[in-house]
RNA sequence: GGUGGUGUAGCUCAGCUGGUUAGAGCACGGCACUCAUAAUGCCGGGGUCGGCGGUUCAAGUCCGCCCACCACUACCA
């Protein structure tokens, strides 16, 4: 049985859960149930990071103990899932223990290795961002610095293990080079050979200013710092070190990630895995932001998107289908409700929706509500539905989700024309057997139409399915090679999409 | 500043190694149909393919210059 293995970040438990979090699951999800409908196992990974000085603050700022805290915050991103549909195997949080031991064994295989060394870290810190920051990057005003976020910054040393990444500039050129794929889209390729070419430095890999994190192992003073700690979560999830029976799924086939922190999962995480004698991840996808109705999102303009309200009001697959509809995957998209509105009027009510529902009452009409005998797919119709799966498949294993349901919806766009031109609905009194010839063709069209969308809408299309009387065993890809048996019983239809008002 | 990229119908975009009247969806106008969620289908209007110059029998499609916009330019979970 061949495997994939998909993972989102895991999320920063600081933050409420937004658009950009959904949208990242929402790709992992829809390529997990894709692959899951093709025979694959399938292991789809999400979780939260909850260490940090950022959270240590938080929690005290709370009044609260800080697994107390996390174990409360983080609540609300296992929350998401279910409001989503995400079909996630397994949710991992980096406070767990098994993560922290996963840390620590990467952490001792790394200094056995010499790749760790014992270093001094200094700089302006901005304890507000929890970030340091180049003296190019500061404004001065009243004797005080202050960093691009607004946040003051002081002088800080503070002594810091190093991960020897410069030593694997070469090694990386060479991966990337050997593997073209290894970064989507190209672009973000381009921009990451760039950036590692012009040279890398050491990188601080632990802090002794809060204590929020996993202990480094023979030095209780340090914490473990971000990066070693947060991508660690891949493999923790998997059962590294012990290497029990998740092992097997990795590497990873695609890390799903935002891009602003591609650099991180591009750069630092192969080279941890290298460095470690790992094997690094097939591909890191980075994809693109939303901006609202045209203007930036952020906090303080206050018009962050939130996921959940979204579903409250246009329903879930509607939203579903939007986010990766409207926008190629991996570029920058606005979300605007007009657009929205659009898609879910034009496309999934009118295109799909009535499509179905015209065609199903004919049959529950006319042909007492039972399936008439297979019929060979013909003309527009038959040519573009021959190996759509197939076509859909090959998208996605691209993650070009866009470009999936565009061809679904050229497919439908086809139904729509073949109905029309064949017109069933006279040929009743002229030709009835004919017309039973096409009201088959248009309900093996819709058959197909509805498994292959299953992944983008699953709750949806499994009322479709119910309403054209697939069996459930009968809603894998590979089913589609099976005709449903002559006579089997339609279902009531029933209109599947809500129009929204623009 | 450096590197990479984009600029094609009102909007969002597709146009592989240069070659018949430059395409799609949406929006707009007309017609047809009436099975269907006032849905669907057909036809049509509309483009100096950012600008200038060049290569070629032939250029959105290659080269040069210019203009505009975008991304990346390290430790921000």
């Amino acid at each position: 049985m061949p495997r994939t293995c998909l993972t989102t970040p895991i999320y920063y438990v600081n933050d409420r859960p937004h658009i950009g979090h959904a949208y990242t699951s929402l790709a992992a999800d829809v390529l997990a149930r894709w692959k899951r409908l093709d025979g694959h196992e399938v292991f789809f990974l999400t979780g939260t990071d909850e260490h940090g000085q950022k959270v240590e603050k938080a929690a005290q700022d709370a009044g609260e103990d800080p697994q107390a805290f996390t174990d409360r915050v983080s609540q609300a991103f296992r929350d998401l899932t279910a409001v989503m549909g995400f079909s996630n195997d397994a949710f991992i949080r980096t406070t767990e223990g098994r993560h922290r031991r996963a840390c620590q064994e990467l952490w001792k295989r790394l200094a056995e290795r010499g790749e760790i060394r014992l270093g001094g870290y200094e700089g302006w810190y901005a304890v507000r961002d929890e970030a340091f920051y180049g003296l190019d990057e500061l404004t001065e005003r009243d004797g005080v610095k202050y960093a691009p976020s607004g946040a003051p910054v002081e002088w800080v040393t503070e002594p810091s293990y190093f991960f020897a990444l410069s030593k694997w500039q070469d090694r990386l050129l060479q991966f990337y080079d050997a593997n073209p794929d290894f970064i989507a889209p190209a672009t973000r390729r381009n921009e990451v050979i760039a950036f590692v070419k012009g040279g890398l430095q050491d990188l601080s890999i632990s802090r002794t200013s809060f204590r929020w994190g996993v202990p480094v192992p023979g030095d209780d003073a340090h914490v473990m710092y971000v990066w070693l700690d947060a991508l660690t979560n891949y493999i923790t999830a998997l059962g590294w070190p012990e290497e029990g029976a998740d092992w097997r799924f990795w590497p990873a086939d695609v890390h799903f990630v935002g891009k602003d922190i591609l650099r991180f999962h591009a750069i630092y995480w192969p080279a941890f895995l290298m460095a470690a004698g790992l094997e690094p991840p097939r591909r890191v996808f980075a994809h693109g932001w939303w901006t609202n109705e045209g203007q930036k999102i952020s906090k303080s303009l206050g018009n962050v998107i939130d996921p959940v309200a979204l579903v409250e009001q246009f329903g879930l697959d509607p939203v579903r289908y939007f986010l990766l509809r409207e926008v190629p995957f991996g570029q920058d998209g606005d979300f605007a409700r007009a657009a929205l509105v659009n898609r879910t009027n034009g496309e999934l009510a009118d295109v799909l929706g009535n499509l179905a529902n015209r065609t199903l009452t004919l049959i529950a009409k006319n042909c007492a509500g039972a399936l008439p005998t297979p019929a060979p797919p013909e003309g527009a119709l038959g040519e573009a539905l021959a190996g759509l799966p197939a076509r859909v498949g090959a998208h996605l294993d691209r993650q070009e989700f866009h470009l999936a349901l565009e061809a679904i919806f050229a497919a439908a766009r086809a139904a729509n024309v073949h109905i029309t031109e064949q017109a069933p609905w006279a040929l009743r009194k002229t030709d009835p057997a004919r017309m039973a010839v096409v009201l088959r063709q248009l309900h093996d069209a819709l058959r197909v139409l509805g498994t292959v969308l299953q992944p983008f809408m699953p709750g949806t299309m499994a009322l479709m399915l119910d309403q054209l009387g697939v069996p459930g065993d009968a809603r894998a890809l590979a089913a589609l090679d099976a005709p449903l048996p002559e006579g089997t019983a339609i279902g009531t239809p029933a209109p599947l999409f809500r129009k929204v008002e623009a």
